[in-house]
DNA sequence: ATCGTAACTGTCGGTAGTGACAGGTTTCGA
DNA sequence: TCGAAACCTGTCACTACCGACAGTTACGAT
């Protein structure tokens, strides 16, 4: 069984560092688990073909170019399975679902990597495809017993590497928007306003006269440099200055 | 520290019973964890207010009946938070970073509600809201601890819960068909009046009448199941189907 | 051949939003 | 104590929105 602190030390990391990177995530999973390599992918599957989001990994550039080349995405079991669901994939399992997935899995053991594995589907905010796929490295017949043990360690940690990619790439994105402070108010007012009240209503709900609502939504406007209420809210949504319900 | 027997069992089930029943994995989780209650959600963030796709918890009627009459899903920090991220929200740190939710958690402690808790964020295939939420059983100052020690555990069982319950949706099917497809003209006006035009404005752009926007406009609000534009707006660009530049 | 869907247009009448006019109180830091 | 900022209110005139009425044309699929 490993250690058990080296598990704790890691979670510490994974917790409380804003950003890990691929390459240090992946050394301290190795040094913390028996694992051969990893995988990382964020994948658009609205593009034609294979367009990487972000992709890391360990493997051997024969490797992934063979799997490329092979064009094996296209009978992987695991792929599928990962893409159509949340829990962990196991690569025996998808193995056996799909005989005709052989050639992928013979090609593996000619490159002499094992087929020992779990693949973790990972949430996306959009409608992308993210996974953490880990190659173990144990024993034969070690696999089962091994994957029991760790598969809640696996979980957490490739869940919090996620966060920490998906929220590095928000915060590219924010800071490039100088965000303009709403007072509360403001704020208050367009999120109703983007719940479909009208100023009358909003006034009801807020216990102030309609005048006033209409006086807050002419500063939120003003501020967010836009001509409507509806300009606003799908600007104040997309910064995410509001919540929306 | 809680058996680990206890979790392997319960892993065990959630891993290899097709379909796990709320009230039973919450039974089990209390009799495994020290948990005071659960709260399983799974929202439609495109309705208007709070459409619950499902929800199961054992927290008291009145404690929920309070918190939606008070409103304090606008409130609540932990929500807000769960919604834009993939890591475990600490209630605590939640209550830290927006004092504006003091009521919130007053109100819990009124109704002997303890705010030891954590909330999973949890996968969902379209733009819907899941969480698992957590509200742990502890002695004051053992949290931390308890927390550190188990959010491994929570975060698998978790998502192999979920994964048991959308497996088992039949609704997951009819609410993709129900979801209606936005036409192209449709997508088009909205994303001009996201960007502040008016229908005439449109209409002369897209070189078609004004009476003519104003008809994909009604159309994408009655898709939408909203009352005004702007809350078509707002859900289109939460919904990523018009981009604002 | 009919049905459904997308794209398109006109008119009427009521309601809601918008800008510009002109005020007010409270709170908090310089 | 002064000023800035948030909060709040009223009226007038105009424009934009929105629902309900009633249509046409084109195209692909059962």
């Amino acid at each position: 069984m490993t250690d058990q602190r080296a598990f704790f030390d890691l979670l510490d990391i994974m917790e409380n560092e804003k950003l890990v990177e691929a390459k240090r995530f992946f050394a301290l999973m190795r040094s913390t688990f028996s694992i051969a390599n990893l995988l990382y992918a964020d994948i658009d599957v609205l593009a034609t073909g294979f367009a990487f989001h972000r992709l890391h990994h360990t493997f051997s550039g024969c490797a992934i170019r063979t799997y490329l080349d092979e064009g094996f995405q296209r009978i992987d079991p695991v792929l599928r399975l990962t893409m159509g669901g949340i829990r962990p994939v196991d690569w025996a399992t998808a193995r056996e679902l799909h005989p005709e997935s052989e050639p992928l899995f013979s090609a593996a053991m000619r490159l002499g990597l094992g087929v020992d594995g779990v693949t973790l589907p990972l949430a996306t905010p959009t409608r992308r495809l993210a996974f953490l796929a880990i190659h173990a490295d144990v024993a034969a017949g070690e696999w089962p017993a091994y994957r029991r043990n760790h598969l809640r360690d696996f979980q957490l940690l490739a869940n919090l590497f996620h966060a920490s990619v998906l929220e590095n790439d928000n915060r590219i994105e924010l800071s490039q928007h100088a965000a303009k402070t709403l007072t509360h108010r403001e704020t208050e007012v367009l999120g109703w306003t983007a719940a479909g009240k009208s100023y009358w209503e909003i006034g009801t709900i807020l216990g102030i006269s309609e005048r006033t609502v209409r006086f807050f939504m002419t500063n939120a406007r003003r501020k967010l440099n836009v001509v409507s209420n509806t300009q606003a809210v799908a600007q104040a949504v997309r910064r995410d200055l509001i919540q929306t319900f």
